[in-house]
RNA sequence: GCGGACGUGGCGAAACCGGUAGACGCAGCAGACUUAAAAUCUGUUUUCCGAAAGGGAGUGCGGGUUCGAGUCCCGCCGUCCGCACCA
């Protein structure tokens, strides 16, 4: 009997002949088609989690299923190694950012190398690396230069006790998650990049991102939000402060004749003149800015004003006035910062107009003679005729909308325009561990980027965390800067980029990385776009919009002629798991319980454990499971098997015992069926004709599968071909199928598959074997089974020759046993015959 | 509230364009091999009636279209995801 596979053996084995052979050495110029495999690179935070080895395998059979098929495969692997997490873990643990980082990329390359990926290593690079960052800096400067980025005051979330500033999930209930202080709201200058700019192309992007899901299409197509509607001027009946007319946004200017009321945000500059010297609109104001911003409070949140006394002039009546109020649910980035109120037709202005008792005038009718139609217990919003407005009456809505634009164009109180949902991006953070932003300030010239020949500007290493607060703004010297156009002493910028933006271009930098720059254009052309990209939905919107922005700045710029970052998209599931709490709520992890009689228990304890549901991995639920050891018990193929295995890879995948144990025992029997090849030798004798249709019709669909992403299925062909052979006698095909069957499961457990290509003589190293091609001829069947049916129900079934004419197939049906048992001896109102598929009887 | 996805055995799931529902895996059950266990192999496994042959029901629920519906249409219910006072 030949030995087990040992993976622990084998898989050192071939990662060591691969990396000595630089088998996934990726070249720029062989001639071959190119094609770019990449999934999202990890942050560093410690350890590899299972997540990362589902996203990683899925790539890395793809990436080695395009080599068998004769492309030059770009599929490198790197580090988004800047991020708060460094710093915290300085903070907790007195280590340097940098070192806590490296230390962790150390790790979980060794990981990543374990499981095997056919990663081209010599590309790897981390975010947090001056060479990188530096070339980012002169990025920066480009779009600087180029006018893509802007520097304005905005509000941060300053946390007093730790001086610094929190991102919108780090503040809980308004208090900093890791001080507890009541969080500040705080102005500060920072740096924009105009995304706003490019609003519309990145819209009408996606109609070409075919190969997108349409879920992340759909999520950003809102995030960036186009509404068409016109702004336009009410005058106030007296001017106030210098402000003499207030300018509104609307998406329904049809139902200008509905307006009850004006709003203005409580941080519009009218309501801010206003608040001078009138403490209850102070107060008000405050209150505004108080109010919280989770889903649950803003579902409840009462719509609430404050009437200021001043009223509007209504731009087509000069007659008619309408009260301005400052609203607390009216928002001063959305927009011109204020609204008008039409409650008939808007649930908010419904709500609003109720409770001040403004008139709530049916501007929208179902016919023109409803016109008096009262309006129930909520706005309508529908479609409709428009009543009680002048000379719209009568139009439709959309007629109506296109008739006030005019006028207001006309008349020139207004003009119809394009409000986006989309902001610009804020990227300065006050934070240590990033890429410093390459600027100076400068007394006289203002904010001077540092000339390209300094670059990199280095974080400084010489950094404590002991003091709150960002440790750059404090430094002895590094702060202290020449301003580079007047030579005066200046100071540099101590706030660095969002880490975003490192992610918005580094795949630019793995398919070329100059030394002198921070692309060769035409490499990076050859390989961009991205044919497949691979990662979660987490990054749907923000990671993907601004890369694919900051792809389209290149371009504007004209550095790189792409427009979109990624061809193909992929957001696959999450590894979950089951989850158990102790009676007084202690999360259990599941190697902590067992099952006793049907019911599970701690097992320290003996307490009973209650089961919760199946969840995404996470600390806090205590129900994550380590790949390290699974990979070094099972070995890598095993654990990469069951990561393709069962569930489709768009969904979650539960993570269980069994499965990777079923993993692990197919695994052997892929072994044990190559030995078997191996030991019969070459005497086999004789074909198996069915045999060598299903291998063929499997070498089809596991290809067609792998490229469709549809692990799952592929894996269940393999399952079904390997159960055909092993019910095979021995014979020519049989030695053939096992053959094939190795290169077939090449890609997604390769150890095992060089192992046995080794053995059974396989020439060269089976990475950069040919996949096997399916012959035509074997894929379709000579015989097949058809359905016979008596009103639709089946009642048999016929083997025949594939092609058996219609007739045929009707006598056969009619003399079924079961048909005529059925019909009683009369005859089928009606016959239905589908060639190849059945035959429907009609009694 | 708006937008979207999904609902199939005990579980993960298949089912191309409307044509034999449940491929494949997990778990279970029965058996073989073994002193025993592990490993391996064989059979069985949607459900109900029946000893069997056979028959009924069945893809969240209710309708509809069709010779035929998991698949198409209408209306519900449920779960999950995204956005959210967006004018």
């Amino acid at each position: 009997m030949t030995a087990r596979f040992n993976p622990l053996e084998a898989d050192a084995h071939w990662q060591k002949v691969w990396e000595e052979r630089g088998t996934f050495h990726t070249s720029d110029s062989s001639g071959r088609p190119k094609t770019y495999v990449l999934e999202m690179f990890p942050y560093p935070s410690g350890r590899i989690h299972m997540g990362h080895v589902r996203n990683y395998t899925m790539g890395d059979v793809l990436a080695r299923y395009r080599r068998m098929n004769g492309f030059e495969v770009l599929h490198p692997m790197g580090w988004d190694a800047f991020g708060m997490p460094a710093e915290n873990a300085a903070m907790e643990k007195k280590v340097h950012p940098g070192a806590w980082t490296r230390s962790n990329i150390a790790t979980m390359r060794g990981q990543l190398k374990r499981l095997g990926f056919a990663l081209d290593w010599s590309r790897e690079f981390a975010t947090c690396d001056p060479e990188y960052y530096g070339h980012e800096q002169a990025l920066f400067l480009d779009l600087l230069e180029a006018g893509l980025v802007y520097r304005k005051q905005s509000e941060v979330n300053w946390d007093p006790v730790d001086m610094t500033v929190l991102a919108n999930e780090q503040v809980i209930d308004g208090k900093g998650w890791r001080s507890g202080a009541a969080v500040e709201r705080r102005k500060l200058s920072q740096w924009f990049l105009k995304i706003t700019d490019f609003a519309e192309e990145l819209l009408e992007g996606l109609g070409e991102l075919d190969q997108w899901p349409d879920k992340v299409r759909l999520m950003q197509e809102n995030w960036i939000g186009k509404s068409q509607g016109m702004r336009f001027r009410f005058a106030l009946e007296q001017p106030i402060g210098g402000h003499r007319d207030l300018e509104v946004f609307t998406t329904r200017p049809d139902t200008i004749f509905g307006a009850s009321f004006a709003a203005v945000a409580a941080d519009h500059p009218i309501a801010l003149t206003l608040a001078e010297g009138n403490e209850a609109l102070v107060a008000f104001i405050a209150e505004c800015k108080a109010g919280g911003t989770t889903a649950a409070e803003l579902e409840t949140a009462e719509k609430k004003g404050f009437e200021t006394g001043l009223r509007v002039v209504h731009p087509l009546d000069p007659n008619w006035t309408l009260p301005l109020y400052v609203a607390n649910f009216v928002l001063m980035d959305y927009g011109t910062g204020a609204v008008f109120g039409v409650p008939a037709h808007d649930q908010r202005d419904f709500e609003f107009a109720t409770k001040y008792r403004l008139p709530i005038r049916r501007v929208v009718a179902p016919a023109i003679e409803d016109a008096d139609l009262p309006i129930g217990g909520e706005a309508e919003t529908g479609p409709g005729v428009i009543v009680n407005s002048r000379f719209l009456d009568g139009l439709d809505v959309e007629a109506a909308k296109a008739a006030v634009i005019a006028r207001a164009e006309a008349e020139s109180w207004g003009e119809g325009t394009i409000v986006w949902r989309l902001r610009d991006w804020g990227v300065s953070r006050q934070r240590y561990w990033g890429t410093p932003i390459p600027v100076i300030h400068c007394e006289s010239c203002g904010p001077v980027g540092v000339p390209k020949d300094q670059l990199p500007v280095l974080l400084p290493e010489d950094v404590s965390f002991d003091i709150p607060g960002n440790p750059l703004d404090r430094h002895p010297s590094w702060n202290s800067a020449i301003c580079p156009r007047c030579g005066a002493p200046g100071r540099r910028e101590t706030d660095t980029l969002d880490t975003f933006v490192d992610s918005s271009w580094y795949f630019i930098r793995f398919a070329s990385q100059p030394t002198d720059k921070p692309f060769d254009r035409a490499i990076a052309e050859s390989w961009l776009p991205v044919n497949q990209y691979i990662g979660g939905v987490e990054h749907a919107i923000l990671h993907l919009l601004y890369a694919r922005f900051w792809t389209r700045a290149l371009k504007r710029i004209g550095l790189l002629d792409i427009e979109e970052p990624f061809r193909g998209l992929f957001t696959q599931g999450m590894v979950t798991h089951e989850t158990f709490r102790a009676p007084d709520g202690r999360w259990l992890s599941p190697d902590e319980v067992e099952q006793k009689g049907g019911t599970w228990i701690e097992s320290a304890t003996g307490q009973p454990a209650q089961p919760g549901r199946v969840e995404k991995m996470s600390k806090s639920k205590r129900n994550t499971v380590d790949p390290e050891p699974i990979v070094n018990q099972y070995g890598a193929d095993a654990v990469r098997w069951f990561m393709l295995s069962d569930s489709p890879p768009e969904r979650d995948l539960p993570w269980s015992e069994a499965g990777i144990e079923g993993a692990w025992r197919f695994v052997q029997r892929l072994w044990r069926m190559s030995m078997q090849r191996a030991e019969d030798g070459d005497e086999a004798e004789g074909e198996d004709k069915a045999l060598d249709r299903k291998l063929h019709q499997t070498i089809a669909s596991v290809g067609a599968n792998i490229e469709s992403l549809a692990f799952n299925k592929a894996v269940a062909n393999i399952y079904e071909l390997a159960n055909a052979i092993e019910k095979a006698p021995v014979s020519r095909s049989r030695a053939k199928a096992i053959e094939t069957l190795v290169l077939l499961i090449a890609p997604m457990v390769p150890h095992l598959a060089e192992q046995a290509w080794a053995t059974l003589g396989g020439k060269g190293l089976i990475a950069d074997a040919r996949w096997p091609e399916a012959d035509p001829a074997l894929l379709v069947e000579d015989e097949v089974t058809i359905a016979i049916q008596v009103n639709g129900k089946l009642r048999d079934t016929l083997t025949v020759p594939k092609g058996s004419a219609r007739e045929t197939l009707q006598e056969m049906a009619l003399a079924s046993e079961r048909v005529v048992r059925i019909l009683e001896g009369k005859p089928p109102r009606k016959v239905i015959v589908v060639p190849d598929r059945l035959v429907n009887l009609v009694a």
